[in-house]
Parts: structure tokens; sequence; C-alpha cells
DNA sequence: TCTTTATGGTGAG
DNA sequence: TCACCCTAAAGAT
């Protein structure tokens, strides 16, 4: 069996979404399951069709069916994907969402609350979708992106803090990104874009752009490879050996050595180094 | 066994 | 800004 990588943010939803991809695309389908009510009625046209392609947005999947019809899902902090060999389910109390069974491998998705079934056309309308920025995983999104974007006076006279978790400034960052990516930049999350100077809001933007990819890249390992620490124990990264300062309250910054600084932001837990980031 | 927390998001006021 | 929804695991008792 295999467990798709992590759940809540862009970079964890867009490894779920390679493995789901891998393991169904182009497949002929055994069966469709909805496991919320109203869907149903689509699965005997989804089991004539095939995926095509899984696409993500930030931390919404669509499943694309070649037969026009789209699965849009949201994990939030529940959905969590697997991809198991047919019929080899997973012990699990969860409850299944949405399954599409190959011959070559099951996509099963648990615990997500919302799920729906759109016409592929209409998925860019899609009132989640719509009003998502520029995710810093697509290949069409780069540095400059962000740059113009954090001079936008839509944007630019917001703290930073509350800035990144805004799904239409840039798509897919969550809390952990939030606070890794204010650390690498050096920024203070009460700092607003347009007090920065030219340099300091170019190099948050290429953070934004080069921590989101890394998480991607090493499954959500944000700190800086060469700092990485392992669990003596099991050798394994969680938690405090994962990132420089992301639930690392009170540890020592990993650059600097002072204390590390936590503090409600925008209604969620935000990590932050004194000293590399100082106050503006 | 109960309570708290959580990498998310919506809608009311 | 707050209450609320979703569900599971960790922490407290």
């Amino acid at each position: 069996m295999c467990q798709a990588a992590g759940v809540p943010e862009g970079p964890e939803i867009r490894r779920a979404a390679d493995k789901v991809q891998a393991a169904i695309v182009g497949r002929p389908i055994r069966q469709i399951f909805f496991g919320l009510p109203g869907l149903s009625k689509y699965a005997r046209a989804m089991e004539r069709a095939r995926v095509e392609e899984v696409q993500t947005f930030g931390k919404a999947m669509v499943t694309h069916f070649d037969h026009g019809l789209s699965v849009y899902s949201h994990n939030q902090l529940y959905g969590k994907w697997y991809t198991v060999r047919p019929d080899q389910d997973p012990a699990t109390n969860r409850q299944l969402r949405f399954a599409v069974r190959t011959d070559h491998r099951d996509a099963l998705l648990y615990s997500a609350s919302t799920i729906e079934v759109l016409r592929r056309e209409d998925v860019r309308d899609h009132p989640f979708i719509s009003r998502l920025g520029p995710d810093p995983l697509h290949d069409d999104v780069d540095v400059t992106t962000f740059s113009k974007r954090l001079r936008d006076p839509a944007f630019s006279g917001r703290q930073v803090g509350t800035l990144l978790l805004e799904q239409s400034f840039a798509a897919g960052i969550g809390n952990y990104l939030r606070s890794e990516i204010l650390f690498f930049a050096g920024v203070h999350p009460c700092a607003k874009p347009r007090a920065l100077d030219g340099n300091t809001r170019r190099k948050l933007a290429q953070k934004l752009v080069e921590i989101t990819r890394r998480a991607y890249a090493t499954g959500g390992v944000t700190d800086e490879p060469r700092r990485v620490k392992r669990n003596k124990k099991d050798g394994q990264r969680r938690g405090e050996y994962r990132h420089a300062v992301f639930r690392r309250v009170k540890q020592p910054c990993r650059a600097c050595g002072a204390t590390i600084s936590e503090a409600d932001f925008s209604s969620r837990r935000l990590f932050w180094c004194p000293r590399c980031q100082p106050a503006v």
C-alpha cells in the first residue's frame, strides 16, 4: 500500500496528485465510488471513461476524466489519499469519500468533506479556484510574479504574516510555509511589503517560491539541507527536525542561537526568530 | 476517557 | 474577528 504523502499545504497536495496520477491515469476503470450524497449519479459515466490528468490549484485537487467531467476535492486538514493494489484497501477507520478503482491501482480519498463534480470547462470558475492567486508550484509562475504582486497596492499595505496565508495572494501556502518563508527571507511578520526595501522585497518573493518548491521536492522538509537534523533515536525528521522555526518555540535558532518566538497571527500560530527577523 | 490541537476554509456581523 | 464545520491524533487526567 502506498500512502500519498502528507496532507494539508500545496506541496503535499501536489505530491499526492503525483501519486494518484501515476496510479490511475489512462487506466480502464473498474469502479467509481462516491461517499458523499448527491454524487453517485455521476459514477456510471465515469466508469466508462478514463482519468486524463490530475491537476492541483494551491490546496485544491482536480481529477479530470476524458469524457468531460472533473472531480474537485479539497482535503482541508483531514483528507488523505491512498493508492493501493486493486481492492487492497488500507486498514483505517476513516470514511471513504471518493474512489477510482482501476486495473492497475485504486486511488482512494478518505475523510475529505469537499468533493464536487464539475464540467471540465467550468473548473476555472469554481468559487474556490477562481479566487486563487498564482501557485508557486506552477511552471508559468516565478519570482517576478510575486515581486510584482508585493508591489501591487492591493497587497503592499498588508502585514506579510497575514498576506502569506491568503490564498488570493499566493495559492497553496499554509501555516508552516508562512513561518518558514518569512524566516528565510529575514522578514518580521508585522512588516508591510511597501515598507521593505527593494532587495528585501525581492528576497521575500524568491524565498516564497524557493521554500515552497523545496517542500514539494523533500516532502515538507523546509530547513536548509545542510542544517537539517535527524532524530537520533530513529533517524526520522519530524517536527523539530524538519523546519527552521515552525513549532520550534523556545528552541535556539539554528542560524544565530536566539530563542524562537511564537504568537497568534491571523488566528494561527506563527514562529519567528527575533534576531534574524527584526521588528521593523 | 476526556480535552486539546491541527499544515484549512466559510460565512455572519 | 468570531463561531463554526470537517476528523484524527496527541496530550492531559
